[in-house]
DNA sequence: GCGCCAATAGCATAAACGGGTGATTTCAAA
DNA sequence: TTTGAAATCACCCGTTTATGCTATTGGCGC
Protein backbone atom coordinates (compact mmCIF):
# COMPACT_ATOMS: atom_id res chain seq x y z
CA UNK A 1 0.00 0.00 0.00
CA UNK A 2 1.62 3.47 -0.92
CA UNK A 3 -0.03 6.55 0.35
CA UNK A 4 2.93 8.78 -0.06
CA UNK A 5 3.11 11.44 -2.33
CA UNK A 6 5.86 11.00 -5.05
CA UNK A 7 7.69 14.27 -5.49
CA UNK A 8 9.86 15.25 -8.50
CA UNK A 9 12.29 18.56 -8.28
CA UNK A 10 13.33 20.24 -11.32
CA UNK A 11 16.28 22.92 -10.06
CA UNK A 12 19.06 23.94 -11.71
CA UNK A 13 20.78 25.43 -8.36
CA UNK A 14 22.34 22.88 -6.53
CA UNK A 15 22.18 23.92 -3.55
CA UNK A 16 18.48 24.85 -3.61
CA UNK A 17 17.70 21.58 -4.90
CA UNK A 18 20.07 19.75 -2.39
CA UNK A 19 17.78 21.95 0.23
CA UNK A 20 14.78 21.07 -1.44
CA UNK A 21 15.89 17.01 -1.41
CA UNK A 22 16.74 17.24 2.45
CA UNK A 23 13.57 18.89 3.29
CA UNK A 24 11.30 16.79 1.19
CA UNK A 25 12.84 13.51 2.56
CA UNK A 26 12.30 14.70 6.38
CA UNK A 27 8.96 15.34 5.50
CA UNK A 28 6.30 12.31 6.40
CA UNK A 29 4.21 11.76 3.66
CA UNK A 30 6.43 12.56 1.03
CA UNK A 31 8.77 10.56 -0.53
CA UNK A 32 11.41 11.63 -3.42
CA UNK A 33 11.04 10.02 -6.14
CA UNK A 34 13.80 12.56 -7.92
CA UNK A 35 15.82 15.34 -8.25
CA UNK A 36 17.25 16.78 -11.78
CA UNK A 37 18.86 20.13 -12.79
CA UNK A 38 17.17 20.10 -15.82
CA UNK A 39 14.29 18.62 -18.02
CA UNK A 40 16.18 17.23 -20.30
CA UNK A 41 15.38 13.48 -19.82
CA UNK A 42 11.53 14.57 -18.44
CA UNK A 43 10.32 11.56 -21.29
CA UNK A 44 12.07 8.74 -19.54
CA UNK A 45 12.50 9.84 -16.30
CA UNK A 46 8.39 10.86 -15.76
CA UNK A 47 7.23 7.32 -16.84
CA UNK A 48 9.67 5.61 -14.58
CA UNK A 49 9.40 7.68 -11.64
CA UNK A 50 5.48 8.20 -11.52
CA UNK A 51 5.71 11.08 -9.87
CA UNK A 52 2.29 12.80 -7.94
CA UNK A 53 3.95 16.20 -7.78
CA UNK A 54 6.62 18.27 -9.56
CA UNK A 55 8.74 21.29 -8.12
CA UNK A 56 9.51 22.97 -11.09
CA UNK A 57 11.68 25.95 -11.79
CA UNK A 58 11.61 27.90 -14.97
CA UNK A 59 14.95 28.71 -15.69
CA UNK A 60 17.27 25.92 -16.45
CA UNK A 61 19.23 25.17 -19.13
CA UNK A 62 17.97 23.42 -22.00
CA UNK A 63 14.23 23.24 -21.44
CA UNK A 64 12.68 25.90 -19.84
CA UNK A 65 10.01 25.02 -16.52
CA UNK A 66 7.32 26.36 -19.00
CA UNK A 67 7.74 24.46 -21.30
CA UNK A 68 8.27 21.23 -19.63
CA UNK A 69 4.81 21.59 -18.04
CA UNK A 70 3.34 20.56 -20.72
CA UNK A 71 5.29 18.08 -22.23
CA UNK A 72 5.23 16.29 -18.54
CA UNK A 73 1.44 17.01 -18.55
CA UNK A 74 1.11 15.04 -21.94
CA UNK A 75 3.06 11.85 -20.53
CA UNK A 76 1.28 11.94 -16.63
CA UNK A 77 -1.62 14.39 -16.70
CA UNK A 78 -2.79 13.03 -13.48
CA UNK A 79 0.74 14.65 -11.59
CA UNK A 80 0.65 18.38 -10.04
CA UNK A 81 3.09 20.66 -11.29
CA UNK A 82 4.08 23.51 -8.89
CA UNK A 83 6.08 26.46 -9.97
CA UNK A 84 8.78 27.46 -7.56
CA UNK A 85 10.69 30.17 -8.94
CA UNK A 86 12.05 33.73 -8.79
CA UNK A 87 9.87 35.12 -11.63
CA UNK A 88 6.40 37.20 -11.21
CA UNK A 89 6.39 39.02 -13.99
CA UNK A 90 2.53 38.29 -16.00
CA UNK A 91 3.54 36.89 -18.81
CA UNK A 92 5.29 33.58 -17.32
CA UNK A 93 2.90 33.39 -14.43
CA UNK A 94 0.42 33.29 -17.56
CA UNK A 95 2.48 30.61 -19.62
CA UNK A 96 3.00 28.69 -17.02
CA UNK A 97 -0.72 28.41 -15.80
CA UNK A 98 -2.04 27.89 -19.38
CA UNK A 99 0.64 24.87 -19.75
CA UNK A 100 -0.60 23.43 -16.95
CA UNK A 101 0.72 24.55 -13.92
CA UNK A 102 -1.47 24.23 -11.09
CA UNK A 103 0.49 26.19 -8.69
CA UNK A 104 2.92 28.79 -8.49
CA UNK A 105 5.14 29.54 -5.62
CA UNK A 106 7.70 31.82 -5.65
CA UNK A 107 11.17 30.90 -4.33
CA UNK A 108 11.38 32.86 -1.04
CA UNK A 109 8.22 30.96 0.43
CA UNK A 110 9.38 29.53 3.79
CA UNK A 111 9.67 25.80 3.71
CA UNK A 112 6.84 24.83 6.25
CA UNK A 113 4.65 26.40 3.19
CA UNK A 114 6.17 24.78 0.20
CA UNK A 115 5.83 21.61 2.20
CA UNK A 116 2.17 22.91 2.55
CA UNK A 117 1.29 24.03 -1.27
CA UNK A 118 2.95 20.20 -2.05
CA UNK A 119 -0.34 18.59 0.16
CA UNK A 120 -2.66 21.83 -1.35
CA UNK A 121 -1.97 21.35 -4.46
CA UNK A 122 -1.76 16.99 -4.51
CA UNK A 123 -5.34 17.60 -2.90
CA UNK A 124 -6.28 19.41 -5.54
CA UNK A 125 -6.01 23.31 -4.46
CA UNK A 126 -3.55 25.72 -6.41
CA UNK A 127 -1.32 27.19 -3.97
CA UNK A 128 -0.37 31.04 -4.83
CA UNK A 129 1.92 33.34 -3.49
CA UNK A 130 -0.51 36.17 -2.66
CA UNK A 131 1.36 38.85 -4.90
CA UNK A 132 1.00 36.10 -8.05
CA UNK A 133 -2.83 35.49 -7.23
CA UNK A 134 -3.13 39.12 -7.17
CA UNK A 135 -1.65 39.36 -11.11
CA UNK A 136 -3.86 36.64 -11.93
CA UNK A 137 -7.13 38.51 -10.46
CA UNK A 138 -6.03 41.75 -11.83
CA UNK A 139 -6.29 39.85 -14.96
CA UNK A 140 -10.10 39.53 -14.53
CA UNK A 141 -10.78 42.84 -12.84
CA UNK A 142 -8.99 44.44 -15.99
CA UNK A 143 -12.20 44.57 -18.43
CA UNK A 144 -13.41 47.95 -16.65
CA UNK A 145 -9.95 49.39 -17.67
CA UNK A 146 -10.56 48.60 -21.09
CA UNK A 147 -11.16 52.17 -22.93
CA UNK A 148 -15.37 52.88 -23.13
CA UNK A 149 -16.49 53.89 -26.29
CA UNK A 150 -14.47 57.54 -27.52
CA UNK A 151 -15.37 57.16 -30.82
CA UNK A 152 -18.77 59.35 -30.05
CA UNK A 153 -21.09 56.60 -31.03
CA UNK A 154 -24.85 58.00 -30.80
CA UNK A 155 -27.57 55.95 -29.31
CA UNK A 156 -28.89 54.71 -32.57
CA UNK A 157 -25.77 54.27 -34.06
CA UNK A 158 -24.79 51.55 -31.39
CA UNK A 159 -28.02 49.71 -32.25
CA UNK A 160 -27.47 49.53 -35.64
CA UNK A 161 -23.63 48.29 -34.84
CA UNK A 162 -25.29 45.71 -33.03
CA UNK A 163 -27.01 44.40 -35.08
CA UNK A 164 -24.03 43.65 -37.53
CA UNK A 165 -21.99 42.06 -34.68
CA UNK A 166 -25.38 39.76 -34.79
CA UNK A 167 -24.30 39.08 -38.35
CA UNK A 168 -27.52 41.02 -39.53
CA UNK A 169 -27.86 42.46 -43.26
CA UNK A 170 -28.91 45.94 -43.83
CA UNK A 171 -32.89 45.06 -44.26
CA UNK A 172 -33.02 42.61 -41.38
CA UNK A 173 -31.48 45.79 -39.37
CA UNK A 174 -33.92 47.79 -40.85
CA UNK A 175 -37.08 45.36 -39.83
CA UNK A 176 -35.74 45.28 -36.26
CA UNK A 177 -35.91 48.82 -35.57
CA UNK A 178 -39.15 49.29 -38.24
CA UNK A 179 -36.67 52.00 -40.35
CA UNK A 180 -35.68 52.14 -43.97
CA UNK A 181 -32.87 50.65 -45.32
CA UNK A 182 -31.99 53.42 -46.70
CA UNK A 183 -32.00 54.76 -42.95
CA UNK A 184 -29.53 51.84 -42.12
CA UNK A 185 -26.99 52.61 -44.93
CA UNK A 186 -26.81 56.35 -43.63
CA UNK A 187 -25.73 55.44 -39.93
CA UNK A 188 -23.72 52.62 -40.91
CA UNK A 189 -21.65 55.36 -43.03
CA UNK A 190 -21.52 57.58 -39.91
CA UNK A 191 -20.71 54.47 -38.23
CA UNK A 192 -17.74 53.70 -40.43
CA UNK A 193 -16.56 57.78 -40.52
CA UNK A 194 -16.50 57.15 -37.08
CA UNK A 195 -14.78 54.16 -36.95
CA UNK A 196 -12.35 55.09 -39.90
CA UNK A 197 -13.07 51.75 -41.12
CA UNK A 198 -14.97 50.93 -44.81
CA UNK A 199 -16.69 47.68 -44.66
CA UNK A 200 -18.63 45.51 -42.54
CA UNK A 201 -16.87 43.11 -41.51
CA UNK A 202 -13.86 45.75 -40.16
CA UNK A 203 -16.70 47.23 -37.79
CA UNK A 204 -17.46 44.07 -36.69
CA UNK A 205 -14.07 43.26 -35.88
CA UNK A 206 -13.25 46.70 -34.04
CA UNK A 207 -16.62 46.60 -32.38
CA UNK A 208 -15.80 43.25 -30.74
CA UNK A 209 -11.94 43.88 -30.26
CA UNK A 210 -12.65 47.35 -28.28
CA UNK A 211 -16.10 46.24 -26.54
CA UNK A 212 -17.82 48.83 -28.35
CA UNK A 213 -20.94 46.84 -28.13
CA UNK A 214 -21.30 43.89 -25.54
CA UNK A 215 -21.45 40.10 -27.45
CA UNK B 1 1.62 58.45 13.37
CA UNK B 2 -0.41 55.90 12.00
CA UNK B 3 0.93 52.31 11.29
CA UNK B 4 -1.80 50.35 12.57
CA UNK B 5 -4.63 48.21 9.11
CA UNK B 6 -7.80 49.39 10.11
CA UNK B 7 -10.36 46.51 9.66
CA UNK B 8 -13.77 46.46 9.23
CA UNK B 9 -15.55 42.92 9.73
CA UNK B 10 -19.04 42.71 7.94
CA UNK B 11 -20.66 38.98 9.03
CA UNK B 12 -23.87 38.39 9.89
CA UNK B 13 -23.37 35.48 12.39
CA UNK B 14 -23.35 36.97 15.46
CA UNK B 15 -20.59 34.13 17.07
CA UNK B 16 -18.16 34.08 14.12
CA UNK B 17 -18.40 38.20 14.05
CA UNK B 18 -17.40 38.13 17.63
CA UNK B 19 -14.53 35.54 17.09
CA UNK B 20 -13.43 37.39 14.58
CA UNK B 21 -13.17 41.06 16.46
CA UNK B 22 -11.69 39.33 19.36
CA UNK B 23 -9.00 38.00 17.39
CA UNK B 24 -8.56 41.23 15.33
CA UNK B 25 -8.27 43.09 18.58
CA UNK B 26 -6.09 41.00 19.40
CA UNK B 27 -3.89 41.10 16.83
CA UNK B 28 -0.87 44.44 16.83
CA UNK B 29 -0.44 45.56 13.76
CA UNK B 30 -3.96 45.81 12.95
CA UNK B 31 -6.83 47.83 14.87
CA UNK B 32 -10.59 47.12 14.07
CA UNK B 33 -12.75 49.86 13.12
CA UNK B 34 -15.81 48.21 12.74
CA UNK B 35 -17.86 45.31 12.97
CA UNK B 36 -21.43 44.86 11.26
CA UNK B 37 -23.88 42.47 10.61
CA UNK B 38 -24.84 43.56 7.16
CA UNK B 39 -24.10 46.30 4.53
CA UNK B 40 -26.86 48.41 4.86
CA UNK B 41 -25.09 51.79 6.40
CA UNK B 42 -21.82 50.98 4.33
CA UNK B 43 -22.54 54.50 2.52
CA UNK B 44 -21.90 56.11 5.54
CA UNK B 45 -19.87 53.44 7.53
CA UNK B 46 -16.87 53.45 5.06
CA UNK B 47 -16.31 57.38 5.06
CA UNK B 48 -16.52 57.30 8.80
CA UNK B 49 -14.54 54.47 9.72
CA UNK B 50 -11.40 54.56 6.82
CA UNK B 51 -10.83 50.92 6.63
CA UNK B 52 -7.93 49.80 4.88
CA UNK B 53 -8.87 46.29 5.26
CA UNK B 54 -12.35 44.89 4.96
CA UNK B 55 -13.06 41.13 6.00
CA UNK B 56 -16.62 40.57 3.93
CA UNK B 57 -19.12 38.08 4.15
CA UNK B 58 -21.18 36.84 0.98
CA UNK B 59 -24.23 35.61 2.30
CA UNK B 60 -25.95 38.76 4.51
CA UNK B 61 -29.39 39.52 4.83
CA UNK B 62 -30.08 43.00 2.71
CA UNK B 63 -27.11 43.52 0.39
CA UNK B 64 -24.90 39.89 -0.47
CA UNK B 65 -21.48 40.79 0.50
CA UNK B 66 -20.67 40.50 -3.52
CA UNK B 67 -23.31 43.32 -4.04
CA UNK B 68 -21.72 45.31 -1.21
CA UNK B 69 -18.22 45.28 -3.09
CA UNK B 70 -18.24 47.38 -5.38
CA UNK B 71 -19.87 50.17 -3.30
CA UNK B 72 -17.36 50.06 -1.07
CA UNK B 73 -14.67 50.15 -4.05
CA UNK B 74 -16.68 53.01 -5.34
CA UNK B 75 -16.60 54.83 -1.92
CA UNK B 76 -13.07 53.69 -1.27
CA UNK B 77 -10.77 52.45 -4.22
CA UNK B 78 -7.85 51.63 -1.91
CA UNK B 79 -9.58 49.71 0.97
CA UNK B 80 -9.04 45.96 -0.20
CA UNK B 81 -11.81 43.36 0.29
CA UNK B 82 -11.40 40.22 1.31
CA UNK B 83 -13.78 37.40 0.90
CA UNK B 84 -14.17 35.29 3.66
CA UNK B 85 -17.61 32.96 3.35
CA UNK B 86 -18.04 29.26 2.92
CA UNK B 87 -19.24 29.33 -0.28
CA UNK B 88 -16.94 27.94 -3.33
CA UNK B 89 -18.99 27.54 -6.70
CA UNK B 90 -16.82 28.71 -9.35
CA UNK B 91 -20.18 31.73 -9.96
CA UNK B 92 -20.07 33.25 -6.64
CA UNK B 93 -15.97 33.40 -7.04
CA UNK B 94 -16.12 34.90 -9.96
CA UNK B 95 -18.61 37.83 -9.49
CA UNK B 96 -16.87 38.62 -6.12
CA UNK B 97 -13.55 39.28 -7.90
CA UNK B 98 -14.83 41.18 -10.80
CA UNK B 99 -16.80 43.23 -7.79
CA UNK B 100 -13.36 43.93 -7.12
CA UNK B 101 -12.11 41.47 -3.96
CA UNK B 102 -8.86 41.21 -4.06
CA UNK B 103 -9.00 37.90 -1.58
CA UNK B 104 -10.82 34.83 -1.11
CA UNK B 105 -10.96 32.98 1.51
CA UNK B 106 -13.09 30.20 2.81
CA UNK B 107 -14.27 29.90 6.45
CA UNK B 108 -12.64 26.92 7.69
CA UNK B 109 -9.52 29.04 7.03
CA UNK B 110 -7.46 28.85 10.85
CA UNK B 111 -7.52 32.13 12.40
CA UNK B 112 -3.45 32.43 12.35
CA UNK B 113 -3.72 32.18 8.31
CA UNK B 114 -6.76 34.82 8.22
CA UNK B 115 -4.61 37.17 9.99
CA UNK B 116 -1.56 36.56 7.54
CA UNK B 117 -4.20 37.03 4.55
CA UNK B 118 -5.10 40.28 6.09
CA UNK B 119 -1.40 41.46 6.17
CA UNK B 120 -1.15 40.34 2.53
CA UNK B 121 -3.63 42.05 1.40
CA UNK B 122 -2.70 45.19 2.34
CA UNK B 123 0.51 44.42 1.32
CA UNK B 124 -0.70 44.25 -2.21
CA UNK B 125 -1.22 40.12 -2.75
CA UNK B 126 -4.27 38.26 -2.97
CA UNK B 127 -4.67 35.80 -0.19
CA UNK B 128 -6.58 32.83 -1.76
CA UNK B 129 -7.59 29.34 -0.62
CA UNK B 130 -6.09 26.37 -2.87
CA UNK B 131 -9.30 25.41 -3.65
CA UNK B 132 -10.70 28.44 -4.97
CA UNK B 133 -7.13 29.49 -6.63
CA UNK B 134 -7.61 25.94 -8.73
CA UNK B 135 -11.27 27.03 -9.94
CA UNK B 136 -9.41 30.01 -11.42
CA UNK B 137 -6.78 28.82 -12.87
CA UNK B 138 -8.88 26.38 -14.67
CA UNK B 139 -10.39 29.00 -16.51
CA UNK B 140 -7.36 29.78 -18.25
CA UNK B 141 -6.99 26.51 -18.54
CA UNK B 142 -10.15 25.94 -20.57
CA UNK B 143 -9.59 27.35 -23.85
CA UNK B 144 -8.56 24.02 -24.78
CA UNK B 145 -11.58 22.71 -23.39
CA UNK B 146 -13.19 24.82 -25.86
CA UNK B 147 -11.85 23.46 -28.68
CA UNK B 148 -14.67 20.89 -29.95
CA UNK B 149 -14.72 22.66 -33.07
CA UNK B 150 -13.98 20.48 -35.89
CA UNK B 151 -15.31 21.91 -38.29
CA UNK B 152 -12.85 20.35 -41.10
CA UNK B 153 -11.19 23.07 -42.85
CA UNK B 154 -8.30 22.10 -44.75
CA UNK B 155 -5.48 24.35 -44.29
CA UNK B 156 -5.92 26.16 -47.15
CA UNK B 157 -9.18 27.26 -45.97
CA UNK B 158 -7.82 27.95 -42.72
CA UNK B 159 -5.66 30.20 -44.60
CA UNK B 160 -8.69 31.98 -46.03
CA UNK B 161 -10.41 32.31 -43.12
CA UNK B 162 -7.91 34.20 -41.13
CA UNK B 163 -7.72 36.81 -44.11
CA UNK B 164 -11.77 37.11 -43.78
CA UNK B 165 -10.96 37.83 -40.05
CA UNK B 166 -8.18 40.35 -40.71
CA UNK B 167 -11.00 42.34 -42.74
CA UNK B 168 -9.51 41.56 -46.26
CA UNK B 169 -11.81 41.51 -49.08
CA UNK B 170 -11.70 38.86 -51.70
CA UNK B 171 -9.56 40.77 -53.81
CA UNK B 172 -6.90 41.28 -51.33
CA UNK B 173 -7.39 37.60 -50.03
CA UNK B 174 -6.57 36.32 -53.63
CA UNK B 175 -3.15 38.75 -53.94
CA UNK B 176 -2.22 37.94 -50.65
CA UNK B 177 -2.04 34.37 -51.68
CA UNK B 178 -1.16 34.56 -55.44
CA UNK B 179 -4.80 33.10 -56.17
CA UNK B 180 -7.38 34.31 -58.63
CA UNK B 181 -10.83 35.95 -56.97
CA UNK B 182 -12.65 33.16 -58.17
CA UNK B 183 -10.51 30.81 -56.29
CA UNK B 184 -11.03 32.64 -53.36
CA UNK B 185 -14.85 32.39 -53.39
CA UNK B 186 -14.48 29.15 -54.06
CA UNK B 187 -12.67 28.57 -50.82
CA UNK B 188 -15.19 31.11 -49.19
CA UNK B 189 -18.26 28.58 -50.53
CA UNK B 190 -16.75 25.58 -48.92
CA UNK B 191 -15.85 27.15 -46.13
CA UNK B 192 -19.63 28.67 -45.27
CA UNK B 193 -20.92 25.28 -45.60
CA UNK B 194 -18.65 24.32 -43.05
CA UNK B 195 -19.57 26.73 -40.52
CA UNK B 196 -23.29 27.04 -41.73
CA UNK B 197 -23.10 30.52 -42.38
CA UNK B 198 -24.29 33.08 -45.36
CA UNK B 199 -21.66 35.57 -45.30
CA UNK B 200 -18.51 36.98 -44.58
CA UNK B 201 -19.82 38.71 -41.18
CA UNK B 202 -20.75 35.37 -39.55
CA UNK B 203 -17.92 33.44 -40.46
CA UNK B 204 -15.82 36.20 -39.15
CA UNK B 205 -18.41 36.55 -35.71
CA UNK B 206 -17.79 32.26 -35.86
CA UNK B 207 -14.23 32.08 -36.33
CA UNK B 208 -13.49 34.69 -33.57
CA UNK B 209 -16.20 33.40 -30.79
CA UNK B 210 -14.74 29.19 -31.50
CA UNK B 211 -10.91 30.47 -31.80
CA UNK B 212 -11.12 28.76 -35.40
CA UNK B 213 -7.90 31.33 -35.85
CA UNK B 214 -6.09 32.82 -33.65
CA UNK B 215 -6.35 36.83 -33.40
C1' DG C 1 -36.24 82.24 -32.77
C1' DC C 2 -32.08 80.32 -34.66
C1' DG C 3 -28.73 77.01 -35.44
C1' DC C 4 -27.00 72.49 -34.76
C1' DC C 5 -27.23 67.71 -34.91
C1' DA C 6 -29.20 63.11 -34.69
C1' DA C 7 -32.46 60.47 -36.98
C1' DT C 8 -34.90 59.73 -40.77
C1' DA C 9 -35.29 58.91 -45.90
C1' DG C 10 -34.39 58.75 -50.96
C1' DC C 11 -31.70 58.01 -55.27
C1' DA C 12 -27.77 56.57 -58.02
C1' DT C 13 -23.73 53.97 -59.19
C1' DA C 14 -19.97 50.89 -58.74
C1' DA C 15 -17.82 47.46 -56.29
C1' DA C 16 -18.09 43.43 -53.46
C1' DC C 17 -20.37 39.40 -52.29
C1' DG C 18 -23.22 34.79 -52.40
C1' DG C 19 -24.70 30.97 -54.88
C1' DG C 20 -25.05 27.91 -59.04
C1' DT C 21 -22.46 25.09 -62.31
C1' DG C 22 -18.56 23.07 -64.12
C1' DA C 23 -13.58 21.97 -65.00
C1' DT C 24 -8.48 20.61 -64.30
C1' DT C 25 -4.66 19.01 -61.53
C1' DT C 26 -2.41 16.83 -57.84
C1' DC C 27 -1.71 13.84 -54.16
C1' DA C 28 -2.78 10.48 -50.86
C1' DA C 29 -5.53 6.80 -49.31
C1' DA C 30 -8.11 2.68 -50.37
C1' DT D 1 -5.17 1.42 -59.90
C1' DT D 2 -9.16 3.69 -58.81
C1' DT D 3 -11.31 6.99 -55.89
C1' DG D 4 -11.71 11.11 -53.57
C1' DA D 5 -10.65 15.28 -51.42
C1' DA D 6 -8.10 19.78 -52.05
C1' DA D 7 -6.83 23.38 -54.58
C1' DT D 8 -7.05 25.82 -58.53
C1' DC D 9 -9.76 28.70 -62.08
C1' DA D 10 -13.89 30.38 -64.85
C1' DC D 11 -18.49 32.43 -65.97
C1' DC D 12 -23.08 33.92 -64.74
C1' DC D 13 -26.53 36.29 -62.20
C1' DG D 14 -28.81 38.50 -58.64
C1' DT D 15 -28.18 40.68 -54.08
C1' DT D 16 -25.80 43.31 -50.72
C1' DT D 17 -22.61 46.88 -49.63
C1' DA D 18 -20.01 51.15 -50.03
C1' DT D 19 -20.11 55.79 -51.16
C1' DG D 20 -21.71 60.28 -52.79
C1' DC D 21 -25.24 63.72 -52.72
C1' DT D 22 -29.48 65.55 -51.02
C1' DA D 23 -33.27 66.56 -47.89
C1' DT D 24 -36.85 66.69 -44.04
C1' DT D 25 -37.98 66.51 -39.19
C1' DG D 26 -37.73 67.05 -34.23
C1' DG D 27 -34.96 68.29 -30.01
C1' DC D 28 -31.76 70.92 -27.44
C1' DG D 29 -29.08 74.83 -26.22
C1' DC D 30 -28.23 79.65 -26.53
Amino acid sequence: MEDLIRVIVFEDNRDLREGMTFLLQATPGLTLAGAFSDCRDLPTQIPALQPDVVLMDIDMPGITGIEATPLLKALRPACQVLMLTVFEDEDKIFQAIRNGASGYLLKRTPPGEIIKAIFDVHRGGSPMTASVARKVLHFFQEPAKTAPNDYQLSARELDILKGLVKGFSYKLIADEFFISVDTVRSHIRHIYDKLQVNSKTEAVLKAIREKLVLE
